[in-house]
DNA sequence: AAATCGTGGTC
DNA sequence: TGACCAAGATT
């Protein structure tokens, strides 16, 4: 019989080798390894690069270094700890999934992938992740970097016709049952380091050697061309004492929760605020993903804080408590700018 | 199932 | 410098 045992280890072994030379071992998620701090981890790194969130994790850590010091928070007290990450429906996905552990699981963090998909906020990718690195469990993932590496390694096209279900088969294929933690990690490590978007340091790389994309020029990003709409928005800001007047917004579209000015909704005289000792304009072209936002600000000044009539939620808000509130970047940075 | 949901890194 | 895109999930 005719053994053509390959010489080369396989995918997951090389991986396994690569990352123990060279994984990123000073992130701090991989430091005091618990499935509480890989679940907030994995929820911050959502779209949204390591470099970005290192500050916010050690921030949110800081503050609730575990489930049970987790337990009592406010989805205000979460989202002020979310503001100027984005995405801010993955913090009021945190706070309801800790309502559920310690509802439904005694304030347990979920064993089971099948208990932490249903989590608000984990899908198949962060539950595999939670699984893999918090468990040890075998369980694949698909990240951009599991993404990029495995279809660049098995020419899978990203514009192609259900891609993303021949993604998971691949990464369902390539993970192993054994070292799964190292695995995991590496991957994405080869992904962020060697295989990034913008280049293919394919000397480096320790699956050069059966990759179908290897030494080529290739480009395997999808195309993504979207418009993006345009609105303009109307705040009036008022302040008075270093206290500014916010209000919950509450509409189920972007930085829904979130703490902003009062919006005029385009009326140019408005009608709760009487006139002010000092009023100043400014404008903000701010970019979502998916809308171009042009914010015309007036920012007015009171002598002394005044009632509000009205029935949003709203409150004055000191500069020095402004911190543990949820609100939009470019607000707070008016409001720290202003003063 | 295409749209929605933020912000900053990177070149 | 504008454009791409990042440890995706949800509806």
């Amino acid at each position: 019989m005719k053994t053509l045992k390959s010489q080369n280890k396989s995918f997951s072994q090389e991986i396994y080798t690569w990352y123990s030379l060279f994984g990123r071992n000073n992130l701090p998620w991989r430091k005091n390894i618990s499935p509480y701090r890989v679940w907030i981890s994995e929820i911050m790194l959502q779209q949204t690069q390591v470099k970005t969130v290192i500050p916010f994790f050690n921030k949110f850590i800081k503050k609730y270094p575990t489930l049970k010091s987790i337990a009592s928070a406010s989805e205000d007290d979460i989202l002020a700890l979310w503001t100027g990450l984005g995405f801010y429906r993955r913090a009021k996905n945190i706070y309801k999934t800790k309502e559920i552990i310690k509802n439904d699981f005694k304030n347990r963090f979920p064993k089971n992938f099948d208990e932490l998909i249903l989590l608000p906020g984990i899908g198949r990718s962060t539950a595999g992740a939670i699984m893999s690195i918090a468990y040890q469990e075998s369980y694949p993932i698909l990240d951009a970097n599991v993404k990029r590496v495995i279809s660049r390694y098995k020419k899978i096209d990203l514009n192609g016709k259900d891609c993303t279900k021949q993604l998971w088969l691949t990464s369902e294929e390539l993970t192993p049952e054994v070292n799964i933690f190292e695995y995991t990690q590496g991957i994405m490590d080869l992904g962020a380091t060697v295989c990034t978007s913008k280049s293919q340091d394919c000397m480096r790389c320790p699956v050069n050697k059966n990759c179908k994309s290897a030494y080529e020029d290739i480009n395997t990003r999808p195309k993504v061309k979207k418009e993006r709409s345009k609105k303009k928005i109307y705040f009036t800001l008022a302040h008075s004492n270093d206290s500014f007047l916010l209000f919950k917004k509450n509409e189920k579209s972007f930085w829904e929760s979130l703490w902003v000015p009062y919006d005029t909704n385009g009326l140019k005289g408005n009608d709760i605020f009487k006139e002010p000792a000092n009023k100043k304009i400014t404008n903000i072209n701010h970019l979502l993903s998916h809308m171009e936002l042009d914010i015309t600000v007036e920012i007015v000044d009171y002598k002394t804080p005044f009632k509000v009539k009205t029935n949003l939620e709203h409150e004055w808000i000191s500069k020095d408590q402004i911190h543990n509130y949820g609100l939009p970047k470019p607000i707070m940075t008016i409001i720290e700018n202003h003063g």
